[in-house]
DNA sequence: GATGAATGAGTATTCATTCAT
DNA sequence: TATGAATGAATACTCATTCAT
């Protein structure tokens, strides 16, 4: 049983916390390969074997902490996918990217974890794992935008899939300008606060809006 | 001459071109710590002090790699920059951003590294070698603004550093687009053929012309 | 704590004392850059890692090695110090002068490796291990000295400086005489037996006693 | 032929004059394994295949300087050995040790390479070099003894190669003591000026004559 | 369940020596 | 004769993983 996390559910939720933050520090600062357990358990003052019962491998670790900090994702979109059924298409989809904008700013390693899995083809499982974030997403937006087309409130000539991955492409490039001067020190320039934020949202979801809407012509 | 390549000038062009193909391979699919040195020398056939008579380290390697491509970018927007100072803005930037396609689809291995290079902060001379490139780019497109402005077809109201940085972001976010799906092979569904690219490309100028374009009101 | 030796001390002592032998033998036999810590780990029959482990450089076994052959140089040295305050001062430096003879007889690869160094100008950590060494002796014979000196036993008109350089001189050369045969295989010839070192001890501290003692006019 | 120095003596002497200095550099700052060819032919701006054309190898290299270091220190004592045969027999030896302070002063570089040889068992070819510097001065010190047992000048009770091995001892010491201050940054302190030198030769040469001389009762 | 010593295949890098030009 | 590119065995060192206590 591979994907079994070992005996690390018996722990004191306390500790579980603590290993999780450290392991997710690590692989946010170096990435996988690059990643020390060396330096986890000697920061987290715990045993190396401790380790390796609870997660079997670094492999076992690293997953369990994306499936963790899927969930984490994945909470808040279910307030908006079933309590907010009627209201308009845009506003729902704004709704979810400052929900994703939230969870950047409240957990800017793991966003950093998931930017370095896009872009690093040697991650391990990273199609695995890459495919579970994409399915999420994708029928989280499908369920969007079939109610929105039953409201009416999309353009008949677009089909779902083509909406659906357009979507998809510009809430994620979105993201990625916002987090992208987290990493970089060099940067920092233009990091925005959150007001800026909202605005660029707006400009966003305008843009959508126009696009995509039923109202649209051609 | 801190980026003098040792010996390697001296070599025949040809194997001077298998041994940069298979070191440009292995960084592409690697990243760089966990690219092997063993590796690219048995892919090569050659003996492993041979290597590192060329580039006296595994990162001087790299950054005469690095130096290449950068080379590389930049030969075709000599062109644009230098041949065609009074056509239309616009035009010119369509045109930087058809070369910058143009690399992508002829050197996605290094537009590869590139993308890693911009997710990884332990990269090594990360910030020297993405400073160089920002650089170079801030420098060209300031060039193009400017001369925008001289003949009126750039908005009165916005100034030049920030007209730049629109620019940049968005086109680094339209190559983005256009080679990520090279980096996946799990996707492949959507790798877009020319026609498409350029039609995503006439949108995104399209874009631009709206936001930034001297007739546009604020 | 920059002497910490890792996890060597938490090893059996059966097992310590054979590491040390067999790294002591390899620098004795090769010196420090010659000395392998590949046939160190080979003869040794553990693994490379667990050495590195233990020391976590070459240089932090070398120096643990060493620091421990000070301390078991300096043991009987206490007890001359403490244990003999008013007796004969040249009685005190003959039994001293034993004392080395005994531990080059015992260790000599230990003393072949401190030779080494004194020779090798490239031996790291050179100045600042001799240098200790140095200190030690010099404090130590100074101590000596200044008890003589109270106790009316040395010539007035010599400085205890003067004097402690002239005893360090002359006990390091008679050291030297007593080992250089043991490092050289082919001279073999004149390897002196105990009575032979202990008339040629005789005569040195006659000649000290001579020199240096409280009757002697200038 | 091993031995045969190649095409060397065919260059001419100047080229000859500064390879051999280079060399001696090389070899007496760093022992013979750390001692590098590739410095030493960029230092001298030859090729690399060059060297060994001449030596064969690197050890061939150490050889011819050594053979040829010999030579230089043997040529003084030919004037000593065959001009004073009537003198008095300290005063040769008093001459001859002088003539070695000569050579020290001279070419302190290559006296650091012979004691860096007698402390380092595995210099290659250390039992034939040493050996031969050995019976060299062997034969010289027993050629002197012998002249003056026939003078008389000689304790009569003392056997030649005691004689022969006594002188030795005290004269290689003496050498030392000049030299290791040359060697040690960090001593300094002492280095002795000519006079202090000739004063401390006259008190070894005044030991030696109490020790040996004919008069000497036993 | 927790520990941490042991493992060994892996890493980048060096350097005396060879040999085709 | 002189060159310098090619070689490959050697070096010190790392680190995820295992397992006896």
């Amino acid at each position: 049983m591979p994907a079994t996390p070992g005996t690390f559910l018996n722990l004191p939720e306390e500790k579980r916390k603590r290993v999780l933050e450290e392991a997710t520090r690590e692989f946010a600062e170096h990435g996988f390969h690059q990643a020390s357990v060396n330096r986890m358990v000697s920061r987290l003052g715990i045993a190396k074997g401790s380790l390796f019962k609870y997660f079997g491998t670094k492999q076992g670790l690293f997953e369990h902490l994306f499936n963790h900090a899927v969930e984490l994702f994945k909470a808040p979109l279910k307030d908006i996918r079933e309590g907010t059924r009627d209201g308009d298409f845009f506003e729902r989809i704004r709704k979810s990217m400052l929900a994703g904008v939230d969870f950047i700013e409240a957990h800017p390693r793991i966003y950093s974890i998931y930017l370095k899995m896009l872009f690093q083809e040697n991650f391990p499982m990273r199609e695995k794992l890459l495919g579970e974030i994409r399915q999420a997403s994708t029928k989280f937006l499908r369920n969007l935008v079939e109610e929105a087309r039953k409201n009416g409130q999309l353009r008949a000539d677009m089909d779902t899939d083509m909406a659906v991955y357009l979507l998809d492409g510009v809430m994620d490039r979105f993201f990625q300008s916002i987090a992208l001067p987290f990493l970089d020190s060099s940067a920092g320039l233009y990091r925005a606060d959150r007001t800026t934020i909202e605005n660029r949202l707006d400009t966003v979801i305008d843009f959508m809006r126009r696009g995509l809407s039923g109202t649209g012509a051609s």
